[in-house]
DNA sequence: CGATACGTCAAC
DNA sequence: GTTGACGTATCG
């Protein structure tokens, strides 16, 4: 899985490193599988397989290092660099994975991290900053000359990275993709999963952004940036059924992560540009209680269930427990549920701002509709009962999804 | 103390 | 069953 990861980060960057490698074909096995080969067949002798695979391993130690280092900018993203921290910690399974997750907490979307090693304007970068270019106005078709940088593999590549990365093909980046300035515009659709097949480039106003479009049919994967490019990961970092496809890995990477959009938060509220977008549709309402609720009582727990040991209602699946009815004298008091911070709407991170719940803010006292635990929805005492979790995530293992 | 969000209830 | 409003717990 790490593998995959990796792949999908550093994919366009290693690209260009590989193309500076002086490999006339950057085409990894593992990240291009056959299709990969093909190509690779046509540019490269197999002989020089091993020798590819060498270099593309160390092409990735080097860009790990370098992107740690030059990432890991805590001056400018101190709360990234914190959760890069944090994750670290809550990695300790797989240290480079941890770097790696810094890096990634960094920049979300690795691509774009990678591809704005400076990373000035993270906001812009998602919420297309009124950027003079736009980008890809045809959709990314597949380029045949499969853009070095774009994973034709196995990657849920499928329609989300190239479709960006495509963008480059439309806007400019095309080729190394991190080469030059492209870059990033490149990043800035590239990595971002865009619903399957759909037509990603609504013409929706961009006043308010809304993605109304998420409401209907789709929905979940109605994400957009101003830009008008559906990104599930903004707002549907939902499960399989959601956007599943779309996301890169199928929720294994980015839907799964819940954390890149977590990181897009802060990168907005840390960079210069902060949420300074209000008129944005996604109103970061709670840029920090989001993180709050799941990540931020790092501590000790990644989140969920484990929830923080500070909120002594320790919840289960977002079930309350114990200490709860301990509180209060005898009665079952019972303590609010608090999210379990691990279905797809707790790991969306943004408030669509156009549910009732995002209008009627002030009277109503709901958290989005979309960002609803599904655990809370749920009758608190039904059947789930105590220790329930969503089905595929198991206790304390919320980042599990990262590998 | 304000913001956020859960729980509950009434209205539909 | 769904939705909206209110009370209130929780958190910074």
């Amino acid at each position: 899985m790490s593998g995959m990861t990796s792949g999908v980060c550093v994919e366009s960057d290693l690209s260009s490193m590989l193309q500076r490698s002086s490999a006339p074909s950057h085409h990894h096995p593992n990240h291009h599988g056959y299709g990969g080969q093909s190509q690779v067949s046509g540019l490269a002798p197999m002989l020089d397989y091993t020798t590819e695979m060498d270099r593309y391993r160390s092409s990735i130690a080097t860009f790990y290092k370098t992107n740690v280092n030059m990432n890991m900018n805590v001056t400018n993203f101190p709360q990234s660099a914190k959760l890069a921290a944090r994750l670290a910690a809550a990695a300790p399974i797989f240290p480079p994975t941890a770097a790696r997750l810094g890096a990634m907490a960094t920049a979300p979307w690795g691509c774009h991290d990678n591809m704005n090693m400076n990373m000035n304007h993270p906001a812009a970068m998602f919420w297309g900053r009124p950027k003079p270019v736009a980008t890809a106005p045809t959709h990314p078709h597949h380029h045949p000359s499969a853009t070095p940088g774009h994973m034709t593999s196995s990657h849920a590549h499928s329609s989300s990275m190239h479709q960006s990365s495509g963008g480059p093909g439309g806007g400019g980046g095309g080729g190394g993709g991190s080469e030059g300035g492209g870059a990033e515009k490149h990043g800035h659709t590239a990595s971002l999963p865009v619903s399957q097949g759909t037509a990603h480039h609504h013409a929706i106003p961009p006043s308010n952004g809304n993605f109304l479009s998420g409401y209907s049919g789709g929905a979940e994967c109605g994400v957009m940036n101003k830009q008008g490019h559906a990104h599930p990961d903004m707002m549907g970092l939902s499960e399989g059924s959601n956007c599943n496809g779309g996301g890169v890995m199928s929720g294994g990477f980015l839907g799964g992560l819940g954390l890149p959009p977590g990181v897009i938060v802060m990168a907005m509220g840390s960079a210069g540009g902060g949420i300074s977008d209000a008129s944005s549709a996604f109103q970061m309402t709670s840029g920090q209680r989001a993180l709050t609720d799941c990540q931020q009582h790092t501590n000790s727990s990644p989140c969920p269930s484990s929830s923080s040991p500070s909120s002594s209602g320790v919840t289960a699946g977002g079930v309350s427990l114990s200490s709860s009815s301990s509180s209060s004298s005898g009665t079952v008091a019972k303590r609010k549920r608090k999210r379990c911070g691990v279905c797809g709407p707790c790991r969306r991170l943004i408030n669509c701002g156009v549910c009732s719940s995002c209008r009627n803010r002030k009277t109503g006292h709901q958290i989005c509709k979309f960002r609803k635990c599904e655990e809370l929805k749920k009758k608190p005492g039904g059947g789930g009962g105590v220790l329930e979790r969503p089905p595929s995530v198991p206790a304390g293992e919320a980042f599990r999804w990262f590998f």
